[in-house]
DNA sequence: CGAAAATTTGACATGACTCAACTGGAGTGG
DNA sequence: CCACTCCAGTTGAGTCATGTCAAATTTTCG
């Protein structure tokens, strides 16, 4: 498994030196998922936090009649997981599915701890991506409240063009908000004017 | 001005003896809104984290034809700030505003600093604080994907029912991404049955 | 290659918005 | 304390955005 990846993730927000990157690859698992494969399933406990060294992923919710909704893709130098499943142990409401054959890191949180405990400034690197997701969560409902469906999908391309070639249309409508037939129609519009 | 909500509102996350407790409350000001007055105006840097002694604000962004998106409200006991600003010193993208005549008890950036290198409980405490945001945030875009707006308010009134009394209509409507119209005739439709 | 899934397309249905008129309460100045 | 104004909220008519259903077509994957 590629893990020159997670140390370049990690190396952006805080230095390590050689020992401290041995220690931490050491409690990185790798894991693969073929296509179609669950990595965390509505009613189980989040028992990782993920790192995608290659592939995608979608986290989702499935309501009552069994529509998805969409919160997250994942791709390469990307973390996955539910975070209040990981840190309270309660069980997930969401599933984590992967979109292709995929490559993950994992550390479960005995080892999370333990890595914080030897390795302190990595409490710092977590934490740094905490507020980043955080922000961008936020900054997704401010466009969920300001922006009609197109707006939201011309947002969507903008922000990351590589998920318009490698993800499904039907996928990304799930996490617009809007069914895949009013997706399609948009498009053609956009396309034609 | 009353601190025992905000040494009650840490409290209940990390345990403070008196002279630690005496140290946090020495690097909060204490600050005063009367209703309609700005917290932090889009375009400004967000200098302070922000505890509500008292009253009432709204966190919200004003699109290109001057509606307002409500990020969220926050009310006795709840930290509102711009943590995107406050953290990189980037310009705001939001406004923060009161409702009600408000009492804040503020911590600028170097204090905050300070108080972690003096009370490192207290990066904790923050941590956890981020934490539970962020886990809300995930929680709203869920249910903007998979409720409608009748389903959305509901929601909205059984997890904050005070706010329903406390808070304008149009307030709430800004909050659900629907209009105040609209919502007024969701609220008739609930009452007839 | 063949089956299953994704996408497109068109007709129709519904949720939500706009506009405008009206009502009622809250704040303000005399 | 009254009169006035000004918003917030209500109501109804008409419109637009988005959803539903169903069928045809294309793409993907095994």
């Amino acid at each position: 498994m590629n893990t020159s990846l997670l140390l370049q993730n990690i190396g952006n927000h805080v230095q390590l030196d050689a020992g401290e990157a041995e220690l931490l690859l050491s409690l990185f698992q790798p894991k693969a998922l073929k296509r179609k494969a669950f990595l965390l399933r509505q009613g189980e406990v989040c028992r990782s936090e993920n790192f995608i060294a290659k592939g995608c992923v979608k986290v989702y919710s499935l309501d009552e009649n069994g529509f998805e909704h969409i919160l997250m893709f994942g791709i390469e130098g990307w973390w996955v997981g539910d975070l209040l499943s990981f840190l309270t142990g309660r069980e997930s409401r969401y599933h984590i599915e992967a979109l292709e054959d995929t490559e993950l890191l994992q550390i479960t949180k005995p080892d999370l701890d333990q890595l914080y405990e030897r390795v302190p400034k990595m409490e710092r690197f977590f934490r740094i991506l905490l507020q980043n997701a955080f922000i961008a969560h936020m900054e997704r409902i401010n466009q969920s409240l300001a922006l009609d469906a197109a707006g939201r999908y011309g947002e969507f391309i903008r922000k990351y063009p590589a998920f318009g070639q490698r993800i499904p249309q039907k996928q990304i409508a799930a996490y617009l908000g809007i069914t895949p037939v009013f997706l399609s129609m948009l498009r053609k519009k956009l396309i034609e004017g």
